[in-house]
DNA sequence: AATTTTTGATAAATCGTTATATCAAACACG
DNA sequence: CGTGTTTGATATAACGATTTATCAAAAATT
């Protein structure tokens, strides 16, 4: 007694396969007392299709896997939110994968996905992604949309404007009076990063001011805690800060707090996301605000397209995000 | 030009297809020579074996699902972080859905899973579960771990001493001092908050007292807030609070500083999970801590035996929470 | 030299589906 | 009444793999 098959159904409704096969996706022609007698039969034995089977041979396949870098970050898991919201409605099955930003694990993770011949793959490619694993996706056309990183001219991708927003960030907090302005977060030249810093430099250009601070962290507030504990060490005159993320700014007000300095008043600290914990914190933070469902939506979107056609010419799209300021941003105390 | 198969591979190495299936794979009697040619044909083509044809066939799958309930948690984040860390080490891939507590959603995902023919499934039963959903898990013979809720004598069980757990923290809390102590979090009448109001209504039963409040709210930190808000405001006699969760009690320390109390002082707050947050709060959560990757592994391994040995008798297990002192509780003020 | 055994590869069957072709029975038409 | 069409079902082939059985050639034995 194994798992009930077409055969079985079969068997027990006195037919053969291929008319069970027609009767469960409604497809020829069949007379109401046999569709009867297949159905009872189907429910009696708690039959479910395998959908390994029709998907090798009708190739089609409604299952999405979606291979992130870090879901512990709530950013990343209300993107997924939006993600799935969309691709549900559409009967698609979603499955994450989360890399923990380890090249090798996503690497193994892909190829598995491969194997298992999906629908379609959303993908933030790891920062040292090898060039086999480009040149495996391409071989097996699987329809894939890169996030976050762009990889190639291959990919679809869809992104966030950074170094804009990193530049609107830092342009307020010098037209607010602020001198010596650092930026933390990030680890290592990620894709990401490198954007954001980009804009923060280019802000400083702008405005002619020289003293650069780049400041790296992991993105978690234990981390922006550290983060800002040796910065102000370091370098005691710094007044404002824009960060790499919500949770390193979080984390960061923590630090100052503890030190006996109010956000917003004695250092201005501006992050990046708007997590759902920024608006509510205390003091709350200001950020540049970027809403994760819509951008999971917007993946899913263009997942989407690309499955419908496969020749489409390859899009990128980013997303601005918009500057909200609330109490951790003010003018630098005389 | 579609994907690579092992007939391709087979005619670009000049072999037979169960050649190029026993080269790959390591089985059989080959000679070195064409082990070479296959090996060099399947490179170039990016060839990857289709694990749906194989798991069909072969009867073996190490794909593995994990239907959780919310992964906006963070405490669940970490779970699937032990998890997947011991599933991967044993050459499993673990995909996870997000049921967003949503039942029809739900039963949607496990049937999808049973369609793909997984290895396994660990799951978050949802509170309303149809016993359709249990005679279809139990009809496929799916390798099948509850978590949390458990769900009938059919299925291991991994949980935690949720009882046991809320009394320590109601009790420490009396013998704290305090004598007006409200229960605050948790939707509807869920397994675990059953659980948990149990435990605290036997401390207070223990201890001699009476007067329980049993507040509900979602189990994020507006939602907390706003619970906080609305319970000060009815009971203003109340001070100590025992949460369902670290991010109520978090959402709720952030209530009580704005409306100018002092958590730990004027009104004691003990959470529940130790989520890393609770640690680096301001001030820092007293909680009742239970390992999230303790349990993540616990679930994996029990799974990992239960697919060994089909026929071993159902497990349950229970880990236990401790009590951890940090800032957020004290003796009331006289 | 005739035989058995080993080696190295392939043919054929199978897994649970879907898709196309076929086919008998029932019906409609002039 | 013979012919053409529709209806309702089945036979057969295919999908991409694995598994078992088969088989020719080479090597080892008698």
């Amino acid at each position: 007694m194994s798992r009930p098959t077409l055969g079985s159904v079969a068997k027990e409704a006195g037919v053969s396969i291929p008319t069970v096969s027609q009767v469960l996706r409604g497809t020829g022609r069949i007379s109401e007392q046999t569709r009867g007698k297949v159905l009872r039969a189907a429910k009696k034995l708690h039959y479910v299709p395998d959908s390994r089977a029709a998907s090798i041979r009708s190739g089609e396949n409604r299952e999405i896997g979606f291979v992130i870098n870090q879901l512990l970050n709530p950013f990343n898991a209300e993107v997924v939110s939006g993600v799935v919201e969309l691709l549900e409605a559409e009967e698609y099955l979603v499955s994450i994968l989360d890399t923990r930003d380890n090249a090798q694990r996503q690497g193994r993770q892909l190829e598995a996905f491969i194997r298992n011949g999906r629908g379609g793959l959303m993908w933030v490619p790891a920062l040292d992604t090898p060039d086999e694993t480009f040149a495996l996706l391409r071989a097996h056309r699987t329809p894939t949309v890169t996030f976050l990183r762009p990889a190639g001219s291959d990919f679809d991708h869809v992104g966030i404007r950074d170094a804009q927003a990193t530049e609107t960030a830092t342009k307020y907090l010098i037209d607010l009076g602020h001198r010596r302005i650092a930026y933390v977060g990030g680890t290592d030249m990620t894709f990401v990063r490198a954007q954001r810093v980009a804009g923060y430099r280019a802000a400083l250009a702008a405005r002619g001011l020289e003293s650069e601070i780049v400041w790296p962290s992991e993105d978690n507030k234990p981390a922006g805690m550290k983060a800002l504990n040796t910065l102000l060490e370091a370098h005691p005159d710094v007044t404002a800060i824009v960060c790499n993320g919500d949770m390193v700014a979080l984390g960061g007000c923590l630090a100052l707090l503890r030190a006996g300095l109010r956000p917003g008043h004695d250092v201005s600290v501006v992050g990046f996301d708007d997590i759902s914990e920024a608006a509510v914190a205390t003091p709350s933070l200001s950020t540049m605000a970027v809403s994760p469902r819509r951008l999971g939506r917007k993946l899913a979107r263009v997942l989407l397209e690309r499955i419908r056609d496969p020749d489409m010419p390859v899009t990128v799209s980013e997303v601005s995000a918009e500057l909200v300021v609330r109490e951790t941003t003010g003018a630098p105390v005389v």
